[in-house]
DNA sequence: GCATGATCATGC
DNA sequence: GCATGATCATGC
């Protein structure tokens, strides 16, 4: 057995030894005979108290006070396609707003105790208990300068919420690679606040999910990806915010009809020609979603299509959801309320003009947490109720199936609607269909109503 | 083979 | 004319 020293003294050569006798083992192989202790508390605060000899501690100072390193367990998953994700955000300290409100970014709370990370990642599978997953990968976590510059701005962006008085109105789509995500032991958990009378959720910052996926690609595992960077120019970033600069270079072709722009650049004619022309735009020769930027940050771009009169044709598709999924879910820790929170969009539009288009505008958008909890929460639970209940299927006319889900024209915000490759592009039904019998269905998926993403877009015009 | 972005086709 | 069901096209 190791001699119990004080954790905290430990150097970093210390900890990244000790950290590196546990990779390939299992939780209950750590524990040894001490398996039970897994299940009184997390698995990081087991590793932290068992293996490094830290005591539990909400200071603002790291883990290890003399290394400056702060411990991390973390989950990632194996992918259908063999890729690794991110099981979840890193959760980092919890924030007092009250207190934060003081700092500056080097004396912040999150810098104090998040500059440098050791990371313990553990593979998670759904069908093993706790004890049986095996730690695979570590990593001591410094950012990189490229990185640091979008984090800074980020802990701006989220301090000028917390010192005009509106820590309640944090969204983690404000947000790049840090973000201020709810913690709290249930949703209720509200706290004080800095320059207002209104108490917000309670939120500890956090890296992203896209961001720790990034991370995994490409720098812990042994098989490390490269990724395209879209802005190389750390000093560009640091005078502007990273959609400033995506805009000032696509502003220069606004007004510029497509056939133009592609004779222009030499680009070959497909259907997806507006994503391949903002990607020439920004400097891309592959897809605009697959750069670091936007995949740390859980980007994603859409094109628009405005008509002649300046309407959009189409509404707006999403991934597509599994009906036995979404049944088992519950609403505050749905994949679909994980998705709009943490997702922002990046909308390139363009206008039908004699026989072509005309790039017109980029904007940035993300649908507002309050938007989210009401109106988009209200079609997810009629949604999920539809198929819990097997209604899907509202009458069979002529062969084609008219359902119950959600129309367009029963709610301003979205519908549901098939977004499949053909009818019998199916996915199971946790029950029979009623009405059919049908054990499997249609894929679907929730699409935001044109109308209102030409809402988006006026509104953003206006401000 | 399938996810995803994009668009078509029919009937009210 | 448009809502709704359905399908296309591309790329990984």
């Amino acid at each position: 057995m190791r001699e119990k020293i004080d954790g905290r003294y430990l150097t970093e050569t210390e900890i990244v030894s000790i950290g590196k006798t546990l990779l390939h083992k299992t939780f209950g192989q750590i524990a040894e005979t001490n398996e039970t202790l897994l299940y009184k508390g997390s698995i990081g605060n087991f590793v932290e108290k068992e293996i490094f000899n830290l005591s539990p501690n909400s200071r603002s100072e790291p883990d290890f006070i003399e290394a400056g390193v702060e411990l991390k367990v973390t989950p990632f998953k194996l992918n259908q396609d063999k890729s690794y994700s991110a099981k979840e955000r890193l959760v980092l300290n919890i924030i007092n707003y009250v207190e934060e409100a003081k700092q500056s970014f080097y004396s912040s709370s999150f810098w104090t105790k998040n500059s440098k990370l050791y990371l313990l990642f553990y593979l998670w599978e759904s069908n093993k208990a706790q004890k049986d997953f095996f730690i695979m990968f570590d990593y001591l976590l410094t950012f990189s300068d490229e990185d640091l510059v979008i984090i800074k701005k980020d802990w701006h962006i989220i301090h000028e919420k917390i010192i005009s008085g509106k820590a309640h109105e944090i969204s983690e789509a404000d947000t790049m690679y840090l973000a201020a995500c709810t913690k709290g032991v249930n949703k209720e958990s509200l706290r004080k606040q800095h320059n207002s009378d209104i108490l917000a959720k309670q939120r500890a910052y956090s890296l992203k999910s896209s961001y720790m996926t990034q991370l995994l690609r490409t720098r812990v595992t042994d098989k490390k990806e490269e990724v395209v960077r879209i802005i190389s120019d750390v000093i560009e970033l640091e005078k502007k915010s990273f959609e400033e600069v995506i805009y000032e270079r696509i502003k220069p072709h606004f007004g510029t009809p497509t056939k133009q722009i592609i004779k222009q650049f030499g680009i070959e004619k497909s259907k997806n020609i507006n994503e391949v022309i903002v990607a020439r735009l920004l400097g891309v020769q592959g897809k605009v979603s697959q750069t670091e930027e936007f995949l740390k940050a859980n980007i994603v771009p859409k094109t628009i299509r405005l008509k002649g009169n300046g309407k959009i044709k189409e509404s707006m598709s999403f991934p597509t959801f599994r009906f036995d999924s979404i049944v088992e879910e519950d609403w505050e820790d749905s994949t679909y309320r994980d998705y709009f929170e943490s997702t922002k969009f990046m909308l390139v539009i363009f206008k039908e003009k004699n026989d072509d288009f005309i790039l017109q505008d980029i904007k940035f958008w993300n649908m507002p947490v309050s938007v989210i909890d009401n109106e988009f929460k209200d079609v997810w639970l009629h949604t999920q109720s539809i198929i819990k209940n097997g209604e899907i299927v509202k009458e069979v006319r002529n062969g084609i199936y008219l359902t119950n889900f959600i129309k367009k024209s029963d709610r301003s915000l979205m519908h549901v609607r098939p977004h499949a490759q053909k009818r019998d592009d199916t996915y199971p039904l946790p029950v029979a269909d009623k009405k059919t019998g049908l054990l499997s269905y249609t894929k679907h998926c929730f699409w935001l109503n044109n109308d209102y993403v030409s809402k988006i877009i006026n509104q953003m015009k206006a401000s």
